[in-house]
DNA sequence: TACATATGTAAGTGTCTCTAACTTAGGCAA
DNA sequence: TTGCCTAAGTTAGAGACACTTACATATGTA
């Protein structure tokens, strides 16, 4: 028998490599074509080339696998906001409605993991980890927000209208996901929303 | 034999009498107490105590029971939101919180179902009498705004200021329920947002 | 080289959705 | 009343899935 570890990504190995992050993009690939209900664990090992008994050698159940994405995928948030608050200086008045808009766009984005992400309703509580990227993501905003208005992030008003813009800005991505009521508004309108919002926000400096 | 059509409700009648309807009684309860991925059919079926055959009688597939009971809970929220609405008179500021108090206050109350409201990826578009309650639900809100501004219901800013309201409303509903971030607000922290939200709205009277 | 451990497989269990074929209850016409 | 038609149940079973158990193989380390 010739040395299998070849140049070819380990050809015929009967170790995988990286299973489980391969299992969770496998997960976040079929999300995405068949929506947050549509998919399977087995399916994704099917895509994976992997027995459907494998996965349990990496997480303890579905809701583990389903939770390890989900926290990928607020990562990916993360960035996309922090990016969006960095792109502006504290003073700009479009930093608000930018970092905003990296929230929507996100939701468009990736709708399927979206959905997941704050429609989980079981084992999301105990996870410390998640916990700390939704909290890194709420004081991106308040920081936002405290800048917006002269004060520090911990300030009570900063802390209020940045969870007033979140709700906002939450609601209106899910809104226009199922389009149940947002019937094809005007683009440019979401861009002036998100403006109005910033602008509604006192100004103490 | 003796007549079995007894006082009894029909004590062992091989037909049901309603069966659709106590399915969908089910499910709502289901979804309630298990959440809205731990329950199945199955279990309606056992507390309705028919086999698992017997709602294909009545649905087509699982989402049709799914988009049935969901309309039923788009009329259970219109009603909620009616009378709030009706609750108060057109000029009452005290109106606009009071709406979007309803809405929270259902969210609530059917967390599980409000989540397959509004989480419900597919079955749901080619359902023209759940939209018709949606869009009556909207009209609710466009007309509570418009008379806020003065303005007819249909008037480019109380649709835009109704959506505006729905959005942030829709996302406070979906923070709270899972407190990823809202992190046991004041009880009273939530009716002073609502009314901020009115007062912010122009008065164009 | 030998062994412990990590990571895979195959086979099997219980549950779920949905179908097919059969059975019974109730209504209606003759 | 009798006899059929249809609506609304049943049982049995297929196929998918989550998960377990027992077994096999590769990898790292003493």
């Amino acid at each position: 028998m010739s040395d299998t570890k070849s140049l070819v990504k380990a050809k015929k190995n009967y170790h995988h490599g990286d299973l489980r992050g391969q299992l969770l993009e496998a997960v976040r690939e079929l999300v995405e074509r068949k929506g947050p209900d549509g998919f399977s664990i087995a399916e994704a090992c099917r895509l994976a080339g992997v027995s459907t008994a494998a996965p349990y050698k990496h997480f303890t159940d579905r809701n583990d696998i389903l939770r390890s994405a989900v926290l990928l995928a607020m990562e990916r948030l993360y960035l996309a906001m922090k990016d969006a608050a960095d792109a502006h200086s504290a003073g700009d008045p479009a930093r608000v409605a930018a970092l905003g808009q990296s929230y929507v766009d996100f939701a468009r984005t990736e709708p399927g993991m979206f959905r997941i992400m704050f429609g989980m309703t079981d084992g999301q509580e105990d996870c410390p980890e998640l916990t700390r990227v939704g909290e890194s993501c709420k004081l991106i905003v308040e920081q936002v927000a405290g800048d917006h208005m002269g004060v520090p992030p911990d300030h009570p008003m900063a802390v209020a209208w940045a969870y007033a813009l979140w709700c906002f800005v939450h609601g209106h991505s899910f809104l226009q996901m199922d389009d149940k009521l947002a019937q094809k508004a005007p683009p440019e309108m979401e861009a002036r929303m998100l403006h109005m919002v910033g602008e509604a926000m006192p100004n103490l400096s």
